[in-house]
Order: C-alpha cells, then structure tokens, then sequence
DNA sequence: CCAAGATTGTCCAGACCTTGTTGAAGGTTT
DNA sequence: AAACCTTCAACAAGGTCTGGACAATCTTGG
C-alpha cells in the first residue's frame, strides 16, 4: 500500500491531482489509514497509470475515468503501468476475446502514450503478439479474433509509419518481406523504428517476389536492405531472396529481422530481436560507412 | 465524446459555424455536459462532415440540413456529390514509377481534400489502382512498384478506417475477405465507407477460413456479413464460405462486393461497384429491417 | 438592372464551466 | 518536532455558453 506521495511518484501525477480525479472522477477509492491517510493499493496505482496515459494521449478526463473504471469492472487489466513496467501481453488475448473494438484502441492509446515507440514495441507489443499466437495455438482464441487484432494493430503501426515520416538525404533502406511472407506487422514496426532514427525508408510490404528485390535495389541504389523472418515457413523464400540479391548486387549490405532470422544462415547480418536497439544500430553503421 | 474544438477540427467547421449550424438548421444536437457544454458523438460528427462536404460542393445550407437528417432518419443516400474534377488515375503509375513517397503521400492527399470519401474512392482510387494493375500486367511496372504503391494507399485507408469511428448501437457488419484472399484494399474502401453511413462495422481482414466466418457470425449475430471477391482466384473460398455460413447461420444476410461478385452465384445480395451507393443501399436495407 | 429583404458566416461581451494547482487550517505518523 | 497527510475553498487559464449584431452575399420583386 502506498500513500500519495508515493503514488504521486509512481504514477507520475501530482497528489493534487490524484486527489482530484478521485473526488472528481471517482476513478479510484483508496483505502483509508485509521487516521484518514489514502492508501492506494497496485489496482488503484495501475487505474491511475491508466487515466494518466489516456490523459496524455488526449482523452478528456471525464472520457478517459469512464473508459479506465469500464474496463477495469470487466476485468481486463490495462496494459502498462509503472515507470520500469510495461504491462501484461495478455491483455490483448482478453480485447480480442471479446472483440472490444474500442478497448483495443484505449489500450494501444494507453501503450504507446507510456513510453518511447521502440520500448512499446519491443517490451510490450511483440509479447503480447506473441501470446496472441500462442492463444490462437492453444484453441483459447479463435483465428477470427487473431485476425481482428493483427488488422487493428497493424493499421495502428501504419498511422505510426506514416507519422515518422520522410528524411530526404538520409541513408536509403529498402525494408520488406519475402514472396509468400506475410506478417506484415513485426517488419513494419521495424520500418517505423528505422525512420524514427532518421533513415530514408522505402517500405515495399509483403510477399515481394526475389527478381523484383532485385528490380527494386537495382532502380533505387539502397545503402541497406531488410528482409523480415516471421516465421520458420519464410526462410526458403528468404534464402532464395538473398541469393538473388547477392548475385545481382554484391555491393548492397543484407540484414536480416523477425523471430527465424537465425535460421537462415549465410552473409547477411542478423537484427537481433530489439527493434529500437537494431535501428539505432544499423543506423550508425550506415552513417560510418558513409 | 468530443467538444466544440475537438468537432470543429474534426470536421473542419468552425466552431462559431458548428453552433449556428445547430441552432439554425437543427442539423445536430449534441448531448451536454452537466455544466452545459456540447459533447458531440461520432453520429453528430458524421452529419457534420456529412453537411459540411454537401454545402462545400454549392448546397445552400437548409437544404443540406435537411438532406443530412432525412438521410440520417431514413436511412436514404445522399445525392452525389458534385463532379468535381478528380485527377488522372495515370499519376499513380507515374508515381509508382518512380517509386516517390513524398510524391503519392502528395498526391494522397490532394485526392482525398477534392472531395468526398466515397466518390475519391469510386472516382478516381480504384480506376487508378486498376490501372496500376495493368500497368503491372503490361510490363510497363514492376511488381514491386505495383506493391510500394498498394502498401501506401492501404496505410491511408487504414488511417481512415480508424478515423471514421465506431457507431455503438448501430446495426452491426462483419466485413472481410474468405481464406486464401489477401487484397484488402477494396473491401477496406468499404469497410470505411460503411463506418461513414453509421454502421458498426467489424473489420476481420483478410485469409479468413470459412469455419472462422461461421465462428465469428456466431460470435458477434451481426445483421449482415459482407464478403469481398476481389480476384477470379477468390471464387472457391468465397463460395465455401458461404456455403458454410448458409448452413450454420441461414438467418443472417449476406453481401458480396468486389471485382468479381458476379462469378459467384448463389443466394447473396451482389453490392456492385460504388463504394458510396452500395454502402448507403446497405444502410437502408438494414435500417427498414429494424 | 436595381433596391429591398433574407441568408449566412463570423464576431463579441459577459457569464459560466473545467481542470490543474495552491493555500490555510488542522490532524496523523514516526 | 518534523514530515506527512487531510479537507475545503479558491484560483488562474483556458475553454465554452447564450444571444445579439454585423457585413458580405444571395434571392426576390419590381
């Protein structure tokens, strides 16, 4: 239990504050000390983060108490919470459960409103993802759930990538997947990070077949090329891109990203599994080799 | 809910405008808060996009009033809009040429700012993307080009997706694309397109089998599902899925839309190839069911 | 064609609402 | 005693309300 001070410093949001939303908004009711003091216990503390992202990300007040306290009495605990924390992945399984349109975008709100895009992503949005798969695996979720989450957050990584806009003048990277891959999600939230440390993006989506890679690195003179690995099915096609890529081009750096990156062996360099740290990183070397 | 300013910008009338609008013509009338302030709700904002656009394009005021509120109750289409001079559908091949992102963003942009949503999207976005298609077909275009101008412009319509809103309350759609069909674009155009008339519309994406359709059905007893044929190689899946809906669901109403709706046959409601007047057609039809 | 009248977007003033923040007076904790 | 907390009142900015007013424009009758 945690009295306002300390709440105050774990939320971020000024005792006044806090004590305002509550007698304002009755977003949360602390238990009280015999002598009267607040005492706010983790589900308040995780309300008040809550409120707070909503706030930040511009939902008026009165919107975003009701949306937390609705949400809250459903049962579905928001994602992110403390300063170090980003919340629980399974969050997501619970929205798509229920097909809850308007509370996944709260959620999203509420994620990318409380910390950097890259911290989101890698410590929250890729798990969550991940335990989305797995539930779909396990029967927990139907694919149509699946689906109706992927499509709602990959529109969201669009808005994202279009946001982060162009560098004229930057190193040029052509990003995208191979012929026959289609998880669009993991590499377009690579693209976004990779514009976001001020590279000059081209974004070529999913399912590009291996001459027209070549096609396109030939007409656009990239510094580097990203190629996602989502899944363990994509690696032939991958490999049958690199080759083509490598015979055509020797000259153009290879870089490989996604879950099975380490399965297909060969030159090209591997992501890691960091969005934020793979980006400043290939960004650097792109700016040294230049 | 959302305030004056948030609706003025939102729509793109001035407040001072917004308020005239309503006490002059009764176009809105937005709840309050307890303290009196107007709080308009995505229904309101539509009408006023919806009023706003008409009296752009040389409607006096009433009279677009009282179009946007018969419409509103009646469930009845607006009239076209007027023939505002769409662009040629040949700068998206000229763009996709060159592989210009700041260019197609531009030209995005200045489509979608001529006039309204729907007729952008019947007038001028899918002639120009069938005309990129033929230009692949051709020769004349790589598939890559053909695949950087398509993940753009499905970025935007995602964008606009999210920003048409959710219509609690309103009849209830599912919208997708049966298993082993991936082009989105289309049937994405009217899934907003829908949102735009005030459906509530559950976006499922594409690659959905046929025995998630008839989970999700189940799931959600929507008032209509609406499946997209947008390639002759769709045919099979679209025809199972229905098959499989018809058996589980015989209750439910069934639409098909996209390129090649007529190669299906069967029992389903064929939506033809306006965006705009198929969705205010189905609109209505729901509306007069209920 | 012009003048009278209606319409329409915009503006204004003074009152009221919203919300984060501050302060005073006093109780609690350690 | 020092640090912390309580409530309640009040405040400053920023936003919004109503109702009227006004210039520009459009419509209408002559």
């Amino acid at each position: 239990m945690y009295t306002v001070k300390h709440a105050a410093t774990l939320t971020g949001v000024p005792e006044a504050t806090l004590r305002a939303w509550e007698r304002r908004y009755g977003v949360v009711t602390p238990e009280r000390s015999p002598g009267g003091y607040r005492l706010y216990d983790e589900g308040a503390l995780r309300r008040l983060s809550a409120m707070n992202a909503l706030v930040g990300s511009g939902w008026s007040p009165p919107q975003a108490a009701t949306q937390v306290i609705r949400r809250d009495a459903r049962g579905v605990a928001p994602p992110a919470v403390f300063p170090a924390e980003l919340g629980d992945p399974n969050v997501l399984v619970q929205v798509a459960a229920d097909f809850d349109g308007p509370g996944l975008e709260a959620i999203l709100d509420e994620a990318f409103a409380m910390s950097s895009f890259e911290r989101v992503i890698d410590g929250w949005l890729m798990p969550a993802m991940q335990e989305l798969g797995s539930a779909w695996r396990d029967g927990r979720l139907s694919i149509a759930a699946e689906h109706f989450v992927s499509a709602t957050v990959q529109r969201r990584l669009a808005v994202a990538f279009d946001a982060a806009g162009h560098a004229a003048g930057a190193p040029r990277l052509v990003v995208g997947l191979a012929r026959g891959s289609r998880h669009e999600l993991g590499v377009l939230a690579f693209a976004t990070a990779l514009r976001r440390v001020g590279l000059d993006v081209l974004y070529v989506g999913g399912d590009l077949p291996a001459d027209s890679w070549v096609d396109t690195v030939a007409r656009h003179r990239p510094a580097a090329v990203v190629l996602g690995v989502p899944t363990a099915e994509d690696v032939p096609a991958v490999r049958e891109t690199i080759a083509a890529l490598e015979a055509a081009h020797p000259e153009v750096s290879l870089h490989l990203g996604g879950g099975h990156q380490d399965a297909v062996g060969g030159r090209p360099t591997l992501l890691g599994h960091s969005v934020g740290g793979a980006a400043s990183a290939l960004a650097d070397s792109l700016r040294l080799a230049s």
